[in-house]
DNA sequence: AATATTAGTTAGGTCGTACTAATAACGGGA
DNA sequence: TCCCGTTATTAGTACGACCTAACTAATATT
């Protein structure tokens, strides 16, 4: 089917999206840790195979085939992360990179059996969704904690999942997913935000701020994290749900409606 | 380390050589489905990273580093399979195909806590027995089916582990690991053999007997396939049990001790 | 001994995925 | 409008892991 090189990249640009960033090469470059020249030559590559549309020097979109690629990849990805913190009892700082070598062999058979194990969940260990078997991709919630309104209640929707530092930092402070946190105040100019956890103040840098996700105390909860029991909704196994939030519009989308082409070979 | 290729060789070789059999090109490339220029390719890489010593035309050997990569390789392999049957529910007969998929992926750590998750088990779900994590492989058990006496009770011990179709004739007449059989009668010339299971009486082809161990009903059992609590107990990693059986000396045995080099190039 | 068959090796080629170095396109000031 | 730094692409190289075709060695047949 497809290479397990071609799955990192289409999963890669699907996350981007998700987050509302552009895909551009550097950003893909930067993220699968590879030179910006050997992104464009992948992306050439899976152009040709009609799983992106892809303009040179312009955007890159997954096409219906390439996202139901992406989607399964990242379902299986995050369904192989709860399985290793579950069920084998893995320290959930280091389920990424172990995740990473096991997404591309696990079969869909397995994964599904892991779906089944563990309840058919629908957030992973760092809160992140779970796409469904449909390829539905739930929607992100809540907003980012930098943009989290001072004095108020949140709850940690989110948090990233592949730097096992940070996530020693964030579960040393407290800072994990379901987790209830006051908005105590924020210094833009100092760019950190001062939160409370159970009763201790913290200071945290706006950067790290805007890669966490919370949602407002009174909203109704997400499935918590680890087991749950989401059924699947949907039936059309491509209709993704997700579309970009307004927020942060990226050059990428201006760029959709332009001319074409304007360079042969 | 080592590519996921080169795992596979090694282990083939070794399982060969438990088998008695000799690790030849044809063998080889049969079992790992790829041309004899394949494997001539591989040997001789393997050769030059000091993981097999090789004389063209001749023998291979795995070196101590080798046989030590093969003997994890294998292991990872059979605790897979036992935890893909005991944990995810694999049907065993389809096991083999997906743990042939894992088994690269797998880190060392996750290997460790499938082991312990499965309480240190002693064979794999087609009776094999699992090295140890110091690197023992425990000796086959008993006979081959093939030589087993007429008129004697048999457990069997060990059957294949990579023909789902012959998984799925043996579970349908019930020769399963540990289930007790009793040889009727022997008919070397129709090259079959006639066995009762649980009272019903089953004529195998030798063929099939050769690939199927078993021991006498008295011994003493081995410890039972699924969930076992077996002791490491040897310490050195690399005292491999196994030699040779002497039934069906191969050929390459005979050219083990002879004149070594004759062609330069 | 001469010849046929089988097994193994060498040579050369393809594909996937990276890399570096050189070049080109883009876009925001001066 | 042009310049220049940033970003992206092309061109060329490497390597792993396989392939096929053509050869050589070992063995079997008569």
């Amino acid at each position: 089917m497809h290479t397990s090189a071609e799955e990192d990249y289409l999963k890669e640009v699907l996350k981007l999206e998700l987050a509302g960033e552009a895909p551009t090469t550097g950003a893909l470059a930067e993220r699968i840790g590879v030179r910006p020249a050997s992104v464009t030559g992948m992306l050439q590559r899976l152009a040709k195979r009609r799983l992106v549309r892809y303009q040179p020097y312009r955007t890159v979109e997954l096409t219906d085939e390439g996202r139901h690629t992406a989607v399964a990849t990242l379902r299986r990805h995050r369904l192989i992360e709860l399985f290793l913190v579950n069920v084998l009892g893995f320290s959930w700082d280091r389920v990424h990179a172990e995740a990473e070598r096991w997404e591309h062999a696990v079969s869909e058979d397995a994964v599904e059996r892991m779906d089944e194990l563990l309840g058919r969940p629908s957030r992973d260990p760092h809160g992140a969704p779970i796409p469904t078997l449909e390829g539905q991709v739930p929607a992100l919630q809540g907003v980012s904690l930098a943009e989290a309104q001072v004095g108020v209640r949140y709850r940690i929707a989110q948090i990233p999942d592949d730097d096992p530092s940070l996530l020693g930092y964030l579960e040393q402070v407290g800072l994990l997913p379901d987790v209830m946190i006051d908005i105590l105040e924020s210094e833009p100019a100092a760019e950190m935000i001062a939160l409370g956890i159970s009763g201790t103040r913290h200071q945290v840098a706006l950067a790290l701020g805007r890669r966490i996700r919370v949602r407002r105390a009174e909203e109704t909860a997400p499935a918590p994290v680890s087991r749950s029991s989401a059924r699947a909704s949907a039936r059309r196994p491509r209709a993704i749900g997700t579309r970009k939030t307004a927020r942060e519009r990226p050059v990428w989308d201006t760029a959709r409606d332009n001319r074409p082409g304007k360079r042969e070979q």
